[in-house]
DNA sequence: CGACAATCTGAATCATAGTTCATTCTTGTA
DNA sequence: TACAAGAATGAACTATGATTCAGATTGTCG
């Protein structure tokens, strides 16, 4: 027997492509993925330019990697309210303000992932974390259509609207240079949340919704 | 005196320089931005490379023009109708619809100007194309409030969510690839105008709106 | 330890597409 | 027609940044 891959060595191995990866994302996280250039994450994980590739095949892999797990966490996010307790439209509103806060928190990562221009690759991956956006908002919108609270549509378009108009919204404010966001911005989440959950029918409802397990630290919008 | 412009060469000059930009809106509306490379655009025109660059500094001011002139054509329609005679609700709908409308029927363009990945130039272009359309869209809004026919809102904020919603809910249908809007291209523009209306607070109104000039072959949007 | 395999290194290479410029062709005036 | 200046040409050049790969290093096992 000549060689075997001992634990150590595998554990090691996972180390170094966790320290790529949040390298990269870090990069991303500063400057967008504009920024995150082959040499700089290299020089950033502390490794040669050279290992990148044995640990990812492309720069395109490595990138697309960073937005799947950066994006993976909004999504379980909200998914995770989406499938959580209360009417539709108590989640409707919890998934509309938890989706615009965080952006707003987490500014520069937001717009790398809803608004730099980047290359096909990434885009790609963009419109699949915009398709899943619409995905967790059908799931509520169908489940809030079916109970009476929201009038019928056709779910798919509306959940898009939704999608894109939140970012936007924000994208102007967003942009990494702006800083209109550090004091309007919950005034801008309230506007949006208003829109959107007019849009689906649910501020002027033909029959008075009631929400019975309003959530804590979620206020209600401004009616 | 050794040289002066004549007339006829500032006319062959002036029609050179549209012959380049029409063969680059060409390649755009066939393949995008991605498709305006400058040999092929010089091929298209039927110039030599070297030439493009007696016309233009570089290939993002080419592809700025090209994106200022498209989008100026839409922008121009749009704006002939949020100052055109009506209610602001009427103009209001009237707009969305064509927006969409003509998005769908020029599908490819519309992908271009709206949703494929440029770099960062054109992404400015664009942001500033958007913003324009939200300018659009205020000036109705704040019209519409100041008549009562729609409550009271952030109008740069909402116009923005309205500017966001139209185009992501048409990009995947209107991704170069999908033929979705060929069947129901009509419909998604319903769906996606009833949202925008009802998110300006439009469809349920708090008095009946009645619209004293509505449009010949603009028919209004389902109840 | 020695031999072999896996891993790492980073300067050199490559690929793409935009840009340049020495040269040629056209146009305007004397 | 001669000649100067503008305009056009397109092959060569360049800039950027991803990718490679020959050699060095580290790890495994008899």
């Amino acid at each position: 027997m000549a060689y075997r891959r001992t634990d150590s060595v595998a554990a090691r191995l996972a180390d170094t492509r966790r320290h790529i990866l949040n390298a990269a994302r870090e990069l991303v996280a500063e400057g967008g993925f504009a920024a995150a250039q082959m040499t700089e994450v290299a020089r950033k994980a502390g490794v040669a330019t050279g290992t990148l590739y044995r640990y990812f095949p492309s720069k395109e892999e490595l990138c697309r990697q960073v937005f799947r797990e950066v994006s993976a966490r909004e999504m379980n996010v909200l998914a995770g309210i989406a499938q959580g307790p209360g009417t539709a439209s108590a989640r409707l509103e919890s998934v509309l303000r938890t989706f615009a806060t965080r952006a707003v928190r987490g500014r520069r990562l937001a717009f790398a992932l809803l608004a730099e221009p980047v290359d096909v690759g990434l885009a790609e991956e963009r419109a699949r974390f915009r398709r899943t956006h619409g995905e967790i908002f059908s799931g509520i919108l169908e489940e809030g259509i079916a109970s009476g609270e929201f009038p019928a549509r056709d779910v798919k378009v509306t959940a898009a609207c939704i999608a894109g108009a939140i970012p936007t919204a924000l994208i102007g404010p967003l942009a990494p240079e702006s800083h209109e966001l550090d004091e309007k911005g919950e005034k801008v989440v309230d506007e949006i949340m208003t829109f959107c959950l007019a849009g689906v029918g649910l501020l002027q409802p033909r029959i008075k919704v009631k929400s019975p397990e309003p959530r804590i630290g979620e206020p209600r919008i401004r009616a």
